[in-house]
DNA sequence: GTCTATAGGGAGATAGAC
DNA sequence: GTCTATCTCCCTATAGAC
């Protein structure tokens, strides 16, 4: 899958990369093209044989950002067996999402913080792709409610919005060495399929064993949000 | 409860509106003095007769998103009667954080645009009172499963994180005019409480009232995510 | 309270040497 | 491919008139 690079390609990637972790920390506006550059070893002005501008770049972060997400749940979906129900289609496309969101990280978040603030031809763009991503997961879910999977109550538009909202800000709390990818996806399937008042067998990392009692708890350090 | 204000009090909160407007546009390294200016209807300079810098602005303007918050849900949480469920607390919570954050919608965006991008110092005043936010919620859930209303296998941290995060993202698509708050937060609750194929009575706004069948299904028209 | 004018510092992008 | 040097524009914040 490791593509052997020429070496403009290895430097345009190296702009790329350094790129996407200064517009998460600065936005669009606050990123300058110097301090890309001196993320990259570079002088601001070389930045300019790979990309021709900052728009250009700020383009190529946000297209990767939504790609990688789009691209993973489609091979996830395409990997289940023709046997798969909708449950297990949802669970798959949970983890692939929240895997791809993670690992691409820079750019997720690069996208997070610049898309509402980039030039309005480009943001058109990468929301046409995510609007196309959101149907998709409209897809999936009126497949499951299709099979009888679903309460018949079950508001299919407000439950893909209410899915995505959790998925897409797991990226400002999630770190790497805490819980697995797998865990977080399980419990977040457990919740959308089964609640947390309902009985699902699937769900996993129990975090009170013992039975209910009015225990003593200590203020917990809560991460923003 | 609308107070009187003097005229120079009123210029202030004319500032501030559109200040939260631009950095909500702009983010904040995007915002120019100049623009907001504009947005006011005074000239940069006169701003600072109000307020002593950029900073003293996105600070004042990032407390009033999250005060708007915390000081619905408490006062919701607080009209509960004794005899309110953990049901009733959830249910009341979610109403209460969607309809603040859309009331101030100009801030919240604002905030979210933002954040990220704003002075340590400033940042981290914020981070604290969201974090204070956070262990709110914390509770909420806590007493609801030591009531023995959740399952126990539930993970009430990733519950939380999962639960803010999808009512967060909301600001991003609720648009006034379309469906309620009310409506919006009884189907969050219900999916979060009874799951989308679990049985709950309180869900409203069936989107198919119609038996399964493979409907044919258009391609619909997705907002981005 | 609001204005005009401006000081002082950086921004994106280009040209041409190496 | 990467560098240095520089053009032109716009930023925050201040000073002082009205």
């Amino acid at each position: 899958m490791t593509k052997k690079l020429a070496k403009s390609a290895i430097s345009q990637k190296r702009v790329l990369d350094a790129a996407a972790r200064i517009f998460r920390d600065y936005g669009y506006a606050g990123t300058t093209m110097r301090a890309i550059a001196d993320e990259a070893d570079l002088k601001a002005g070389s930045i300019y044989y790979h990309y021709k501008s900052k728009d250009d770049l700020i383009s190529a972060v946000l297209d990767i950002g939504i790609r990688a997400v789009t691209d993973n749940v489609d091979k996830a979906l395409k990997a289940l067996p023709e046997t798969a129900t909708g449950r297990d289609r949802i669970e798959a496309a949970i983890r692939a999402h929240l895997s791809a969101i993670i690992e691409v990280g820079d750019y997720t978040l690069a996208t997070r913080r610049a898309l509402g603030q980039v030039p309005e031809a480009i943001r058109a763009r990468n929301t046409r792709m995510r609007d196309t991503y959101g149907s998709v997961w409209q897809e999936i879910l009126a497949d499951a409610h299709d099979r009888g999977e679903f309460r018949t109550t079950a508001n299919l538009t407000l439950a893909r919005l209410f899915i995505l909202g959790a998925l897409n800000w797991t990226i400002e709390w999630f770190k790497p060495g805490g819980r697995s990818i797998d865990d977080v996806a399980r419990e977040f399937a457990s919740v959308v399929l089964d609640g947390l008042s309902g009985n699902g067998g699937s769900a996993a990392m129990a975090e009170e064993l013992s039975p209910p009692a009015k225990a003593k708890r200590s203020s917990p350090r809560i991460r923003a949000v």
